[in-house]
DNA sequence: TTGCAGTCAATATC
DNA sequence: GATATTGACTGCAA
């Protein structure tokens, strides 16, 4: 039962006596094929001395032996000492290949911050983190990743993909296993990976770790065990609650209480999750084409128009904005392996993609301009920035919007629609009522679609009872979840206009998204090159513009 | 203080 | 049951 209740629900290395690692400690042995007869002696359970020698033996990176230079205290316990100081591309290299051990990951401190292997206070946020890597082999992945060459993280998660579809492995098991990140984490990474170039160190372990797990020839069959080994515990655990004691009680509860923990405590702290209604998002996208970065003013506003907490109204600006961002990450990547065959998605691959600007989803680059900051952020990309450099992330937030908002000049004076959500007064319950997607978009200026389609607009318009602007839009479902699912198969070009789609909506998603040469694109693209320019030009000027497209 | 990267975890969808 | 979506949170940097 015990075995069953940790396998199921293991707490956070941070949450654990001393004792309570112990389990863990023996598990990690285990999975490393240290522990094969039995009891494993587990030295006291002083974190100290057995954590290292866990360690030592889980971390593959630290089989590696990474460089040695950068990593002295590691080499010492590896004992394959690299034979000579290599590049590091080379080391990295070998890292990786070398890495044959299944344990994977292990985790725990995501950042690596392990030193203390007692008590990493970000656990929390670290579910179910197996086994916390002490502070060398967090070091080791950390400067594994920092020395890793550039990786392809597309193809990564592209293989990777493949590997668990292939194999009938679940996104949960794999994260937590092997990445040490829950599932919603990893469908998102799955699904849409960053360029190597735009992550950070942290952001970059997940695909040094699923590069190493793929490099392991025995990845599949130690997932699979532990597939069977969950599914066995479940099994247990069902039939013991069944026959055994209350057979009628959720087994949860049981455990809730056993556990001892803090039995009640745990729902009433739990908060309720916010849920945004299909028009209160609306609004919210509204707002953000007007502007992606509101005045603590306009958020208050906002806040109140739609009787929303200001921290929700904050929190939906910051992921809607980061979201759109690695939509458009996506895109290049997409477009740049397009591009150029072979071409890695990697940013170098990236870079070389040709000038945006006259593409119709060239558009990227508008997003650039729209922002205040405009530019700015983006930086890193080297050359390959240059396409970001303008719409690139660079000004991501705004990019996807501006793409298809760009246009939407109408907007333009007009400081905040809040008012207009606002205004438009709240309805039976009280709650403001968004307006109907009206007043820019649809009647939208030229090539441009229907503001309704903004990506958001879509999404909700699906739901939403909304009114008019349904048109165009609608296409979504399609349109959203091929975005998702880059990787796969379909020619990056291909999909490229899907994702734009997804993001703006476009109507023309709805069907064509292929019509990617038609006149509509064509134009659109014109303009939104016209944007660009003036957004450039104000912004070398700092003078305010007049915005009429 | 603000924005962002990364994640978690609840919930929606498939 | 698996996967996708998304509001919230944490930690960091400017």
């Amino acid at each position: 039962g015990s075995v069953s209740d940790m396998l199921s629900r293991p707490k956070p290395w941070s949450k654990l006596t001393q004792k309570g690692r112990e389990p863990f400690i023996r598990m990690q042995l285990w999975l490393n094929g240290e522990l094969g007869q039995g009891i494993l002696p587990v030295q006291g359970q002083q974190q100290g001395p057995v954590l290292h020698s866990v360690t030592s033996l889980q971390d593959p990176l630290q089989q590696g032996c990474v460089s040695s230079e950068s990593t002295p205290k590691t080499s010492a316990s590896c004992s394959p000492a690299p034979e000579s100081p290599m590049s590091s591309s080379e080391s990295v290299k070998s890292l990786t290949e070398l890495v044959q051990q299944p344990c994977p990951p292990i985790e725990t401190s995501k950042d690596g911050k392990a030193p203390e292997p007692s008590d990493p206070p970000a656990s929390d946020s670290q579910p179910t983190t197996p086994l916390p890597l002490s502070g060398h082999s967090a070091l080791s992945i950390q400067e594994l990743v920092a020395m890793s060459p550039e990786l392809d993280t597309y193809g990564i998660t592209k293989r990777v993909k493949e590997v668990l579809t292939d194999n009938n492995l679940g996104q949960r098991l794999f994260g937590e296993t092997i990445l040490g990140l829950t599932q919603g984490s990893v469908s998102d990474l799955l699904a849409r990976p960053k360029p190597w170039h735009k992550l950070s160190l942290k952001g970059r372990e997940p695909f040094v770790r699923m590069q190493l797990w793929l490099n392991d020839p025995n990845n599949v069959e130690k997932l699979m065990d532990m597939k069977r080994m969950e599914k066995k515990a479940y099994m247990k655990r069902r039939h013991s609650s069944v026959s055994d004691s209350q057979p009628c009680e959720p087994p949860s509860v049981g455990i809730d209480y056993s556990q001892g923990a803090s039995p009640q405590p745990q729902h009433q702290l739990k908060k309720p999750r916010v849920v945004l209604a299909p028009e209160e998002k609306e609004a919210l996208k509204r707002a953000y084409q007007q502007k992606p970065y509101p005045s603590p003013k306009t958020i208050e506003e906002l806040a109140t128009q739609l009787n929303l907490k200001t921290s929700t109204v904050i929190n939906w600006f910051h992921n809607y904005r980061s979201r759109i961002r690695r939509e458009l990450f996506i895109e290049e990547i997409q477009a740049g392996s397009q591009g150029q065959a072979g071409a890695s998605d990697s940013p170098t691959a990236r870079s070389s993609r040709p000038a945006p600007s006259s593409e119709g989803d060239s558009c990227d680059g508008v997003e650039a301009a729209e922002g205040p900051s405009a530019g700015d952020t983006e930086e890193s990309g080297g050359p390959a920035a240059a396409t970001k450099s303008q719409g690139g992330p660079a000004e991501p937030a705004t990019a996807p919007e501006e793409r298809e908002e760009a246009p939407r000049p109408a907007e333009k004076a007009e400081p905040l629609p809040l008012g207009t959500v606002a205004s438009d007064d709240a309805d039976e319950e009280g709650r403001p009522r968004v307006p109907p997607l009206p007043e820019g978009p649809a009647e939208g200026p030229g090539p441009m679609p229907n503001p309704a389609a903004t990506p958001a607009a879509r999404e909700d318009a699906a739901t939403s009872a909304a009114p008019p602007g349904e048109g165009p839009c609608r296409a979504r479902d399609g349109a959203d979840r091929s975005s998702a699912l880059p990787s796969t198969s379909a020619p990056a070009a291909a999909r490229r206009p899907s994702s734009l789609q997804s993001l703006f909506g476009l109507p023309e998603a709805a069907g064509a998204r292929d019509s990617r040469d038609n006149p509509l694109r064509k134009k659109k693209a014109a303009n939104l090159n016209s944007i660009i320019h003036r957004l450039e030009k104000a912004a070398s000027r700092e003078e305010p513009i007049e915005w009429e497209f």
